[in-house]
DNA sequence: GACTCCTTGCCAATTGCTTGCCAGTTGCCA
DNA sequence: TGGCAACTGGCAAGCAATTGGCAAGGAGTC
């Protein structure tokens, strides 16, 4: 038996022996020795409700308010593993169909008590990894919004922690995904009334699932419809990257395009008129997401509304729900889309309409 | 002596007595055992470059990587009090003018092997109150960006842990500002020489020092110019703010508006033009910070850009260098704006014009 | 070859909280 | 009123790092 350990008794180690600094917040041992009990009479009436009896309860908790106690969560994270803390990597922070997501998160997060970590992978695989890698050491769960990894690596990532991935599905991992179908539906049905007969689709990064998804849907639709549809190459989804697809887009025949997101769509649009075209009596163009500032530009986008503020909420709650264990199968949620007409949409240009001839001569 | 402290000698711990789980991440005592020296020695090959010997660190090192080890950062911050985090906190997450500023803050923790952690308070002074508290106890040092607590308040935050506001001066704490004057002075003297002679701004809430910087400045350039400069009243800084202030604005005899921020303009600008005004022709409306979409208006915005990216770094970085307490005194690096001049800007409307006695029958 | 000095590595205490195990207390029923 | 069970609360051993103090060993000097 050392000594050491036992010294100051009931009253544990700083009070008398060790004033390290005059400063140092309390700890459940000043409140022990406020409230006349056992530190882990403390503890266990901080973390356990119930465990301990109303009146002890009582007292505790009234001498950690009189400390102004506070918990270090470090030492709690210690032995239990458990932090507060949600972390969240993004592809973009710069792409405001993040900002939504993000605050949704954020919202939720503070509203369980947890905070929020904030990572951006800048579209890299590579950078991705790193920064989840990092974060699975001090958080309880990560949110993947977007991600670039593959699958695989997605997989082993969840099975350290949980992890939950927005606009992805991947096997075995809770995947929070926008509904598109309601959107792209009444979309393509909107352009065929128009007279659109020739479609094509400027997509994402090549290893974003969620273009992948987005091209599939307007494909099908258009086959219902009778619409020929075409892809183009892929592009970053930004704005420059839109811009970039605006040569292929002239020399093709459709009349109206998708883009990815709003954000390659508002660069495709720039780029067009500034040759010269007119929106939407040249070509009609559409987004998804509808971000902050699709519904500035002259004219407004016409886009695909995606929920993201929910996107972001319900990854959180659910990711919540995971650790508790109770509600593992909400996967889920209704997150439908919503077709968001503005002024980039229109007539399909003459002598294009659903005359089957022109096609030939495209 | 007990000998439970010593079971298993010098392999430590978990190796033979606890196996805990068999997926639990490697401890520098398992490094230890493998590059055959202390513990100890782990821990200071790890954290103390230059305190064991080359030949030992290397070993260590290796062992280490071929364990994938991670440290703990909870245990590392349990006696040292040191994470690698810092924390970020912003008045509204969906202001693309925050966008910036947090990636500049992300890059430059990721370059440093920090990470972010961020927070928002929706524009309330108590929310921001309460996340500050929660973070402080978990981070390095705090960022502040716009904060809308009073001096005291971020005072006292400043005594616990180094805080770095932004956009924002308080006494006694390192503060990132913009240097608005190089922009304004521009943008002043251009309105001057297109001949308008009354000038308004619309400023943000109350509590935002930045705004009140914004005006002071605005107001100086006007009078040294002999033109006529008035305040409006205080908005929320948002798109509909802007909104809100419009009948306002068209009350006045300005010709020219500066608005707290790009929302505020964007949004004064569509509801001046949804009210039949034409811009610039009518009105000239100015914002400050270029957000991203300030372009994407027809007319584009004139608008004063602020160093958003560089307002994120930089304060990560002093943030770092306070640490460090190795240079202290680098306050305000050079942080400039800058006129860009876009559409939102012209002429004065005609009868309006430098003339003094138009002023008298407003 | 002996002595001093310095480098290098080890021991053990420390950080604040959690928790398994155990003992003491209380309540209830027969 | 005795017995059993359910509660409460205390003890002490972790959790995974850091770090002051100290001993051992090697290098350099006379």
């Amino acid at each position: 038996m050392t000594d050491t350990s036992k010294a100051g008794g009931e009253a544990g180690r700083r009070t008398a022996a060790h004033p390290r600094t005059p400063k140092a917040p309390p700890t459940i041992y000043d409140i022990a020795v406020l409230a006349g009990v056992n530190p882990s009479t403390v503890s266990r009436a901080l973390s356990k409700p119930g465990r301990v009896s109303a009146k002890t309860a009582q007292k505790i908790m009234e001498a950690a308010e009189e400390l102004n106690y506070q918990v270090n969560v470090f030492a709690r994270a210690l032995p239990t593993g458990r932090t507060q803390t949600i972390g969240l990597i993004v592809s973009d922070i710069t792409n405001p169909a993040y900002f939504e997501v993000i605050r949704g998160a954020e919202t939720a997060a503070s509203a369980h008590g947890y905070t929020l970590m904030l990572a951006e992978s800048a579209e890299s695989a590579d950078l991705e990894m790193t920064a989840a890698r990092r974060m699975l050491a001090t958080v309880d769960g990560l949110i993947l919004a977007s991600p670039r990894l593959s699958d695989e690596e997605i997989g082993r990532l969840s099975s350290t922690k949980p992890v939950v991935v927005i606009n992805r599905s991947v096997a075995g991992v809770t995947s929070m995904v926008a509904d598109i179908e309601a959107g792209v539906t009444d979309a393509v049905r909107h352009l065929a009334a128009m007279g659109h007969a020739a479609i094509s689709y400027v997509p994402g990064p090549e290893r974003s699932w969620m273009s992948q998804r987005r091209w599939e849907s307007i494909k099908a639709r258009c086959d219902w419809h009778g619409i020929e549809a075409t892809m183009e190459a892929g592009q970053q989804p930004t704005v420059d990257g839109g811009r970039r697809a605006a040569a292929a887009v002239r020399a093709g025949r459709a009349t109206a395009v998708f883009c990815y997101n709003d954000l390659m769509a508002i660069g495709l649009m720039r780029e067009l008129q500034a040759a010269g075209l007119a929106i939407p009596e040249d070509l009609s163009i559409l987004g998804f997401d509808n971000i902050f500032g699709s519904d500035f530009t002259t004219p407004p986008l016409s886009t695909i509304k995606s929920p993201l503020h929910a996107l972001g909420a319900s990854a959180l709650e659910s990711l919540l729900a995971a650790g508790d264990r109770a509600a593992q199968l909400q996967d889920d949620p209704a997150l439908p889309t919503e077709l968001v007409l503005r002024g980039s949409t229109g007539q399909a240009r003459e002598g294009q309409k659903m005359s089957g001839n022109s096609l030939a001569t495209g």
